[in-house]
DNA sequence: ATGTCGTGGACGCCACGA
């Protein structure tokens, strides 16, 4: 089963080039972020042509998260559960159970500056997608929880990592937090298949950072044991950053053999 | 500090968010 995690930064402006790409890579599962439209501006029909199941969490030109599969795609559940849900309503969170595992696409609030309220936001978001995940007891089933978390794990996952030391996406905090979700017990299987420096998921438009590969790593997939265990290989899809009018997001593939 | 994208409002550019 081959799923893909992207953020492909607005489905309207792009649904020509993700699809050709899902058919083209065969991907069964697509977990999407920034799809930037209402449930009733999705392009569902398109998809559903080539033979894909899509669920969809939207409210209006902001956020937004899909899933899109075709190995099945049950008991969709949108943003964060009960109690939980309440002020932090933005569409960034969606979950479906897809080839007998519960996945979640998640888009992280990018936290803007780190004396901006957004970025206490960010934190706890952070901490309310940790709790989600140990109130729906992910680590103890086949679970994959993958999307754009907004935050470079380590130094490694930066280009320069001097630049960012007073930025969002680096910083201690988010980091830590970051961290608080892995220690439930998921695993990062791109650091694990791919240890070195340079995996970067995500290249700037406005400096070029893609032509000059200054990238970050900000597109994680988090793996309970059993489906990290069957992960066969990660890989990030970089022809696709070089597309035409192209995403700034590249998407993060994975195959998994059960 | 800057850059480039995407979106929507009331445009033929500006605001905002990334």
């Amino acid at each position: 089963m081959r799923v893909v995690t992207w953020n492909i930064n607005s489905i309207r402006t792009r649904v020509d080039q993700v699809l050709g790409w899902a058919v083209a890579n065969q991907a069964d599962v697509l977990l999407l972020q920034e799809t930037k439209c209402g449930d009733s501006d999705f392009p569902f029909a398109a998809f559903e042509a080539a033979g894909y199941e899509v669920a969809h969490h939207g409210v209006n030109h902001w956020n937004g998260v899909a899933i899109v599969s075709r190995v099945g795609l049950d008991n969709p559940v949108g943003g964060f559960d009960g109690h939980q849900r309440e002020p932090f309503d933005e569409p960034r969170l969606l979950a479906a159970t897809c080839g007998g595992v519960r996945m979640w696409s998640v888009y992280v609030p990018n936290g803007r500056e780190l004396d901006d309220p957004h970025y206490l936001y960010k934190l706890v978001w952070l901490e309310r997608l940790r709790s989600e995940l140990a109130l729906k007891g992910a680590v103890g089933q086949r679970s994959l929880v993958a999307g754009d978390f907004n935050v470079a794990p380590t130094d490694l996952d930066i280009y320069m990592p001097s630049r960012w030391k007073k930025r969002t996406h680096a910083s201690p905090p988010e980091r830590a937090a970051i961290d608080a979700i892995i220690d439930l017990g998921l695993r990062d299987v791109t650091r694990e298949h791919l240890p070195g420096a340079g995996v970067y998921t995500w290249w700037n438009y406005r400096t070029d950072g893609f032509a000059k590969d200054q990238g970050l790593r900000l597109d994680l997939a988090l793996c309970s044991p059993a489906v990290a265990d069957a992960t066969e290989s990660v890989h990030v899809d970089r022809a696709a950053r070089g597309l035409e009018r192209p995403s700034d997001h590249a998407p993060l593939v994975l195959d998994i053999n059960f």
